[in-house]
DNA sequence: CGTATACTTGAATTGAGTCAATAAGTGTGG
DNA sequence: CCACACTTATTGACTCAATTCAAGTATACG
């Protein structure tokens, strides 16, 4: 049971005693998996479909935490309740966990419990970026940034690096990056005149220059 | 032990062990404990006196992702570095495990590795209310939003709890709040001349409308 | 194929930044 | 304890990047 990125570093027992307590679900596009004030009783494991995790203002405004794709573990929180929303972009296949007997597990199989501290690291860290980015970059360099991670994540799945698939829509580049929809428009267009980028449709982009992206990406 | 905060939910033996593995250390004000590319071979709690941690970009800007106080844990990493900064901005008191060994106390202490799963579950929800404030406040709702966690850290500790005290400078302020401190400093005199708040000195301040600062940090 | 949704572009506005000049603290040594 | 130097904070004037509001155009989907 590969799929489930949660097994990285567990042996083939240990990943079967965990697909024993798991349960398949799926869910439509557009759908919440669960939702900011929910009471958090299952943790999951992204096996197809991407999600977008955020966070929103009592008047609407929404910040977008992060997005995650087939691989990703969903629901890490020590509090009663999630704190934010999980969203499905596309159609989703999870594999789902009661927070319960997936804790109870981290007894029987220390490396899960590794596996999630590993998790929640590299969700530290990946955050930390995000603040840097949200509180001290202009619009170029968020949007630039945005394409740098993207096909960063891309590449490892041997597709040519400079094709960026966007599985989301200007919005929520938008509430992700801090921006409205509208600088984001703008920053793609000024991006596409310069010679940076090509829009192949909405959601591909060609990235002509990838060294100028690497290069404000990566804060030179 | 119990000032070692990463103790808490571990029993007289258990911290015992985790004391025999540390070395105490003072570090002055204004110096470094670890910088973004220090491999990562220590983790920390800190006993006594503040820290900030930042990321910085090539040209000198800088985001402070958090400030730490006594009780808290430092430098939770899965990668060789740390990727971020750690400063002393008052003389600091710090425990320090190698992480070799602080990590191979995991197994011997499961409560330990679930207290530090716990420490980052809380730090991935911190960073999330964080990432909101940076990408979708005003500078008079981030100014607020700080001084509430500023108040709400501080009433643990049976003060008044209009009595908000700031050990950091307003270049820091601004630096977590993604503003300029020119902005900080003219969103504090606003804020004065509303009423809402009193400067005592420049590191302490009187909420004189403590409901008002609740509704804007709590986004309603 | 038409209609709703998503995206782009333009014009005007504004919140926050920058630069520059004080003012207020803070600490140090005589 | 005060005078000096240095750092930190405030305030003002101006600028500008990004937002808002308002069309218009493209795209996707039933």
């Amino acid at each position: 049971m590969r799929e489930i990125g949660v097994c990285a570093g567990l042996n083939d027992d240990e990943c079967g005693r965990l697909v024993a307590i798991a349960t398949r679900i799926k869910i439509d596009a557009k759908r919440a998996v669960f939702s900011e004030t929910d009471p958090a009783r299952h943790v999951f494991n992204v096996t197809a479909g991407s999600i977008r995790l955020s966070k929103a203002l009592a008047d609407g405004r929404r910040q977008i935490t992060g997005f995650l794709f087939p691989g990703d573990f969903l629901g890490i929180a020590y509090a009663k309740t999630y704190a934010y929303t999980a969203e499905a972009m596309t159609p989703l296949s999870l594999c789902r966990f009661q927070r319960q007997k997936f804790e109870a597990l981290f007894n029987e199989i220390p490396a899960l419990e590794r596996r999630v501290l590993e998790v929640a690291s590299n969700e530290i860290k990946t955050a930390q970026d995000h603040m840097l980015l949200l509180g001290r970059k202009s619009a170029k360099e968020k949007v630039l940034s945005f394409l740098w991670s993207c096909s960063e994540r891309t590449a490892h799945e041997n597709r040519p690096a400079d094709l960026v698939e966007l599985p989301m829509n200007r919005i929520d580049v938008a509430d992700y990056l801090g921006l409205s929809a509208e600088t984001v428009s703008r920053t793609f267009s000024r991006l596409v005149n310069e010679g940076v980028l090509e829009l192949l449709t909405n959601h591909t982009i060609i990235v002509r220059q990838p060294e100028r992206l690497r290069k404000i990406a990566e804060g030179e």
